[in-house]
DNA sequence: ATAGCAAATGCGTTTCATTCGCAATAAAAT
DNA sequence: ATTTTATTGCGAATGAAACGCATTTGCTAT
């Protein structure tokens, strides 16, 4: 089996056990197109034939994040911390507010501007944290429809 | 009684009943430079001597988020919704990984991205949330300190 | 004012996402 | 192969927030 490339191998090399379960939910996050809740995870699992159980689901990607292989996710509108692949690229997000899908958004508008602000409030600025909020061009004529709160 | 100003007179032109309790918290919350979790709330008041249930508290942020009169903020490190007063004035927040107070920011970068955005992705873009991550001054000396995630 | 009504409150209960304890199991190290 | 250590399963616990319902309070029209 190959042992030196793929989604198998980057758990090992964090320093995780190199387990079934990390490594299924690990290719399920790849695969996926929009960010996914444990429990998403765990359902998906289930159609797939593979039985586990929801604290490991959480378990894994908790000790995944840690390692930097997920990333996880608080955009209000639900309680629920979504987990997604970490393709390593800064990114953000814009969240239909119509049909809740999250869509990447590769441009960072605030390069320059974390160092203005360093400037200004003497601050070590780590990072941010951007999230915009509309209506996607299918939900648009729709946008009349109740406005899910996102502040 | 003052009935043409105040706190809780903008209560009263909410379309909300002008009752104590409501009146209390809102005045707690334009008094605090931090936002507050209801439960930082209720002690207050209870520090003040106003006896008032927890429920009672998070159905009045509640209602009064849904008037605007306050905000609602989901900053993650933490699982609780935090609540301030609603200056009408946009803003932005930096947070500090070190001692976890918030500071508030007023100029915001994005109002020019936002229509650059909309065009590019023919989105309605109905608004934004940016939360900036650091560490103030006073807590840049020990930023080696456990960091505290934020993504 | 005051009676009548809808909205707000208290208190206890419930929900729901997430976490934890602990015994059983599987992966890496020796 | 055997020991060591991390991971898993299962059920129970946690904790923020929501809810049901009986009671009380603020408005509003008389």
């Amino acid at each position: 089996m190959d042992k030196s490339s793929g989604i198998a191998n980057d758990i090992g090399r964090s320093g995780l056990k190199r387990t079934k379960h990390r490594t299924v939910i690990l290719e399920i996050l790849e695969k996926s197109d929009q960010p996914m809740t444990a429990e998403q995870i765990f359902l998906k699992m289930g159609q797939e034939g593979i039985a586990v159980s929801l604290s490991t689901v959480y378990r894994a990607v908790e000790s995944l994040a840690q390692k930097k292989l997920v990333t996880a996710l608080e955009i209000s509108g639900s309680n629920k911390t979504l987990f997604e692949y970490n393709r390593k690229i800064h990114r953000h997000y814009l969240v239909c507010l119509g049909c809740r899908k999250i869509r990447a958004i590769a441009h960072c508008p605030l390069k320059d501007y974390e160092e203005d602000l360093a400037a200004e409030t003497d601050y070590l600025i780590s990072g941010h944290k951007l999230v915009i909020y509309g209506y996607c061009p299918d939900c648009r004529k729709n946008a009349a429809m109740t406005p899910k709160e996102w502040s």
